[in-house]
DNA sequence: TAACATTAAATAGCTTGCAATTAAATAGCG
DNA sequence: CGCTATTTAATTGCAAGCTATTTAATGTTA
């Protein structure tokens, strides 16, 4: 490639990836609203079901967000019922976030919501697999370099 | 692959769909910051800088955003003396969108931008441009269920 | 133990991105 | 022409996500 297409946004990865994820999150938005959730929300509550009882850091490092966007966000979850946050006894420094009974249930419901996601690839899973093993490397990359 | 795993799979492509487009953006927003842009005002500088005087709808289509993303956005880029905002003489329901001299000037520093991006990710350019055709597909079906 | 450093979360202030709605201009059609 | 439909932006109100900073608790060390 020449060097002045690279200023040519349909020759950019970046914008692929950019718009990609914002029509992803709109997706989301569809199938999740039924269940009253953000996509943002929707990856906590995934953490939380995988186990319970988790700090607002052990959170973080898994979404790769910091408490500047979660410490909010799961203050909006701990309005609609969803989950309770906890100073931790033996170490008040860290908040303990744990699901509550309709946080607990809300996973039931939620087993379509994969489905419908992979549905709307309309893609065979291997070609999925693929993609998110070299999205997964450029992340690895990209944070090397933040 | 059984049926678990599958749901497995779509949940992790799509958050390493979502957790890499958020690294990159804050790849650029290291880059751009000499700049003094955001991505997004970047995205708008490449549409504009390839060709002068679209219309808010025009760039909106180029970009997949719409009128209540992008007003505010031009906006501040207005302020900021990158560009100016005049409704078109021949139909005054476009608003047309041209650069200033200072948004023209910029496209010169804005050459190493690209080279930068690419260093970060580390990556062969083939295996990006793979990706990014990956990407495209990906946005084409996932905007058909919007 | 007192002073300092580190850690976890919260906060302030900002830009994006969106759904839903509104305002204004133009198109189309009787 | 006059009425309605369509089109383009703008607006409102909200949730995220970020940088930079602050607060409070815990560690560390002189």
């Amino acid at each position: 490639m020449n060097k002045p297409d690279m200023l040519l946004l349909d020759n950019q990865l970046c914008f692929a990836l950019y718009s990609t994820s914002l029509a992803m999150t709109k997706v989301y938005r569809k199938a999740l609203k039924k269940l009253g959730l953000t996509y943002s929300q929707y990856l906590v509550m995934l953490i939380l079901w995988e186990k319970d009882q988790q700090s607002v850091s052990a959170i973080g490092e898994r979404l790769f967000l910091d408490s500047a966007t979660l410490t909010p966000l799961l203050k909006r979850m701990e309005v609609a019922n969803l989950l309770a946050r906890h100073r931790a006894p033996n170490d008040e420094r860290f908040v303990i976030v744990s699901l509550t009974a309709k946080g607990k249930q809300l996973k039931i419901d939620a087993g379509v919501v994969p489905d419908e996601l992979l549905c709307a690839t309309a893609c065979e899973l291997d070609d999925l697999m693929s993609l998110k093993e070299q999205l997964e490397h450029l992340r690895k990359q990209l944070i090397k370099n933040i």
